[in-house]
DNA sequence: ATAATTCTTAATAAATTTTCTAAACAATAT
DNA sequence: ATATTGTTTAGAAAATTTATTAAGAATTAT
């Protein structure tokens, strides 16, 4: 039941990236130095993030990466997801990634008590994680879980492959 | 965010330690074949359970291991953090077994934002598993999340060992 | 007592996952 | 062109999880 720490150093970057969301691009290696994360690392999730629509990317000079959602509208539990997978517990009942249980021996799913359990273990944590916005998460104690809001529309002026 | 096979296999043996409860002792070999369990893995296990203070064992015929706590009185959180460790994502968050991050940059701790997401997310699990006994567990869909009951002791009538 | 049965313990091997690095390559701006 | 920065792939290193083995100790039945 542990976070990663994948997941920990890209919610960490996302930190900084929140930060300077609608202003600069942030070049890995400031990102790195910032949160102490190793840098090669931090390439591998930032790409993970680009590739799942989080964020943008531009080489050269000025370049760097951008948060290219309003983090009002990026979950912190989406953020979990892309780098870590499914927040289920077990497989069995992951909405995101369902697969049944090698070998298990319940005709009907729906008997398994681990499946009973768990089901209401990822509910929980879903419960928490999708309501929790990355603007929430940047400004830490104040406004927490806010939830997904009018869908406002930032000011995107952001070249092609940004 | 996973459990592991450890808990699981744990649990499962619970759950045949919970429907003998009372009545017979159960060898290592029998609650292997019932739950599909490799054998070797599962004695780790069940010591470990043992040493808890969960179960109860008697060497030679009739042998084998019991339940020594009602199961009215053991939580599925209870056998995880044995079996896994604490159920806190990370261990900043811990109650049980609290450990300020390494490198953690912010001096208060309550600053940190990925401490505050976590202390709700840690909180969301307990809340489900703390409350969720071997009972309600053995006893599936009905009875879910029953709390700890009325301390109601059962006819402990166990030899010394056990 | 002896033997059969079963748990006990510790060491460690195997497999898997996580974490991290390296190096060749591609795009951008000046 | 050149310097800068992202891209991609492969894979090494470390840590953790999962599983096995084998020698030993306790209990019961005879």
């Amino acid at each position: 039941m542990r976070l990663s720490r994948k997941s920990e150093y890209g919610l960490r970057a996302l930190l900084e990236l929140t930060k300077a969301y609608d202003q600069v691009a942030l070049r890995r290696s400031d990102i790195a130095e910032a949160q102490h994360i190793p840098v090669g690392f931090l390439e591998t999730i930032l790409l993970e993030l680009k590739r799942a629509g989080i964020l943008g990317s531009r080489p050269g000079v000025q370049g760097g990466y951008r948060l290219i959602k309003p983090p009002e509208d990026v979950a912190v539990g989406q953020v979990i997801r892309i780098l870590d997978g499914p927040l289920a517990p077990i497989p069995c009942v992951s909405r995101t990634a369902y697969q049944t249980c090698r070998d298990c021996p319940y005709s009907e799913a729906r008997d398994c008590p681990i499946q009973n359990v768990m089901f209401d273990v990822r509910n929980a944590i879903t419960g928490v994680l999708d309501g929790y916005t990355l603007r929430a998460f940047y400004d830490r104690g104040r406004n927490r879980r806010v939830r997904k809001s009018s869908k406002r529309r930032g000011n995107n002026a952001l070249s092609r492959t940004q």
